[in-house]
DNA sequence: TAATATAGTTAGCCGCCCCTAACTTTTCAA
DNA sequence: TTGAAAAGTTAGGGGCGGCTAACTATATTA
């Protein structure tokens, strides 16, 4: 085929990329003291993940160097931030979750996500965000359908 | 803590569950070979898997019989597999994902969807649904938009 | 009922990803 | 500038979950 398939990665070396990236944002570089900090693993396990990333071409590093991303692994980390921030809001946002339940959720489910679905969910948190403007409100219905059943368990 | 929690059981082992009970659903029994068959692994990897599902306490097994999911299983699979048939449903009817799509990927999530995001996500199914009957059908609308925003990339 | 085919098990291997402990390199401050 | 603290690496181990190959038990059928 043409067309290079993105280089398909495990969940957890995703999680590595996305750390990364978040880490990289700011003028700051990812150190791997850092990366064991944000990912809540021992430094040795980031030592074994960059040596793996960079073998996959997805990181720049060097052993006592910091870690920066390839073009490469900026397209996968964006590709995996995308998916996390488009579950958060659709968990948070649309179904109401909490901030902090939606943002787990998310973690868990944004490395199952195909290409397909992902398109589709972005356009149906653009398509409902857009409903607001004009009169309906999707959101806000569901929110008191919610309450409505919540309420009807409680009274049981 | 007085209420105990379900089991928590790796998504490989959910996946066993999950075969168990569709292949008990009839009058039939879940053979390893027929197990093997539905999950595309090895009859070895059967083996062990129930091995430790018996030790769980989620299965009846005894070498060279078959398998039955015990209570506690049963209540892990109903619980696996209405997580599935709800993805499934928001995947395919709602976002309109192609079925086969939309099975796999409900079969890659369904196993990091917590109590609290599943009980919205059905919620949210049955309030779309309920709109369908007073003239408003987000379900077709949200069709329209996609076709559109569709439309709209493949003229560029 | 004896032989063979089928189903199930066991043993042993591998990859992934985490860990701790001990060692090396780098950094920083006295 | 040198020695201690901090950061990074290596070695070795464990759990999980696949696999194949070889063995055992069960079923079938000639």
């Amino acid at each position: 085929m043409a067309v290079k398939a993105i280089e398909k990665l495990s969940a957890s070396l995703e999680d590595y990329l996305e750390a990364i990236y978040h880490l990289t944002a700011g003028q700051e570089v990812a150190r791997s003291k850092d990366i064991a900090e944000a990912m809540k693993v021992s430094r040795a396990s980031v030592t074994g993940a960059l040596k793996t990333l960079s073998e996959k071409g997805m990181v720049y590093y060097k052993p006592y160097g910091y870690a920066t991303l390839t073009e490469k692994g900026q397209q996968v980390a964006r590709r995996v931030v995308r998916r996390h921030e488009i579950l958060t809001r659709f968990f948070g946002e649309l179904l109401g979750a909490d901030p902090s339940i939606a943002q787990a959720a998310a973690c868990r489910a944004e490395h199952t996500l195909g290409l397909e679905i992902t398109a589709r969910l972005m356009a149906f948190i653009e398509f409902v965000s857009k409903t607001q403007d004009d009169g309906q409100d999707i959101t806000k219905q569901f929110q008191q359908y919610w309450e409505r059943l919540r309420n009807a368990e409680c009274k049981m």
